[in-house]
DNA sequence: CAGATTCATTGACTGGGATCAAATTTCACC
DNA sequence: GGTGAAATTTGATCCCAGTCAATGAATCTG
């Protein structure tokens, strides 16, 4: 058997989990619907083939007709510039909504990447509008779902906007950690699944500003990084890293703040 | 009569539009809807006195309970640093809803202020949900409104995350421009309703990178500014200033570009 | 398992934009 | 219409993070 195999057994297992059996559900779609929505949301969900790292979910330019809601492993999300560039926009992890961007033009304006082996729940999009007419509290749960992501952007736009490169790196840190917490997972021990090069364009940094602000980092026995596995030594200190600052002392005006 | 009540009487005068006399129905949430759906979204629909420069439609932390059309004028919002910056995380013109943020946790992340007097129609978001449970092409447009947020907020952390100061301010200017030339004004001269360090904060740029990037378009004969009036001479080297640029002669991987 | 390719780290150097400072203009409010 | 506060502009200087370069570590491929 092998690993191509082992991956298939794997995800066939998984594809058997619906919604009512999933350990997700609290923080996905079926949050506070009853046992009967939950059936019928689960009847209108297609379980996918698992993607290998680096395969697409979807390309910008793609027509939308789904969301996505990741089972398990982790996705990125990129919007493309004139030039070649990309700025990535997110990750998203278990339980998470990937594809929202999507429904304004009904055409996918970012691309989504598998960073590691992902499987995750297709829900056709007119479907699942047509059952949330049907049931408000999955409408509720859908907007709140789209309303965290806009929230998550404007942390990010706060994070590119106003912290320098250091902030930044720990902010990142800390989000994860807290993510990973409300998983289930270690707060304090977590593997990256995205390279320092995805990790400095989601930050708006170089490469080689993330490498050395986690040598930096680990010198001062604030984490501890080995190769993609990180622990966080001292997350107070952390925490005081990421931007609580002994106050300014005449805060009369912006001067002495960065813009 | 002075200026307050010149402001009284046109605002009045603008209460009386209902929906399905507004001229900015075609940007709005009623697009695509019928006669008798618009009627139904009037009836619920709240209008309210018009906001002075400066004043709060609503502040971080208040409690969520309707989302703002906004009608004539504008509005900024800001999210919060916790030492006491803030983030300016977008403007909003006449046709756009704001508020949407805050559906997640049912209080609003950011502030909304406005830019100018300023009117709009205030929408319970509770009669919005229910009344789009009912009327699908509602709930259809409501979730284009919300994608499109999500879009906006994804260039403009494209816009912080990889382009430069001359990229960011030209960027935003063609972006205004044609927000403007949408709702039936001029592209190419047209007011700036915020402030240069408005302007500075959203880019993520210093009030004083501002100002000497205005003057030094101005030199250029790219563009005239002459307080908050701007004319935009020359569209189209503006266009190439804002990002289209000769291709990198070796392209093969992510070096010789920003990160 | 060897070679190739991508990824990560480290060092040296540079420059774009922030910061500091000050003059000038604009605007809000009596 | 005058006055004080706020906004804008301009100049001088500095520094954080980007760029270039090179080496080393990890991972993919046949």
């Amino acid at each position: 058997m092998d690993r191509n195999d082992m991956d298939k057994v794997v995800s066939l297992k998984r594809l058997k989990v619906a919604c009512r059996a999933c350990s997700l559900a609290q923080l996905c779609l079926p949050v506070g619907a009853s046992r009967d929505d939950i059936e019928r949301l689960d009847a209108i969900i297609k379980r996918r083939r698992p993607l290998r790292r680096g395969e697409h979910l979807y390309r910008t330019g793609d027509r939308f007709h789904s969301v996505y809601l990741v089972r398990s492993g982790s996705i990125k999300s990129c919007v493309p510039t004139d030039r070649g560039q990309e700025q990535v926009t997110g990750f998203h992890l278990p339980g998470e909504l990937v594809g929202l961007d999507a429904i304004h033009v009904e055409e996918h304006h970012c691309g989504a990447v598998a960073l590691e082996t992902t499987s995750m729940c297709e829900v056709p999009f007119p479907q699942l509008e047509s059952l949330a007419g049907q049931v408000p509290g999955l409408q509720r749960q859908m907007h709140r779902l789209m309303s965290r992501e806009v929230l998550r952007d404007h942390e990010h736009l706060l994070m590119l906007g106003k912290r320098n490169a250091e902030e930044r790196l720990v902010t990142f840190l800390i989000t994860l950690s807290n993510r990973f917490h409300e998983r289930g997972y270690s707060a304090v021990e977590f593997r990256l699944s995205m390279s320092r090069g995805d990790i400095g364009n989601y930050l708006g940094l170089a490469v080689e500003t993330v490498s050395r602000l986690f040598t930096r980092l680990q010198g001062q026995g604030c984490i501890s990084v080995d190769r993609k596995l990180v622990q966080l030594r001292e997350p107070e200190r952390l925490r005081m890293l990421a931007g609580v600052r002994p106050l300014e002392p005449d805060p009369r005006s912006y001067h002495g703040q960065r813009s």
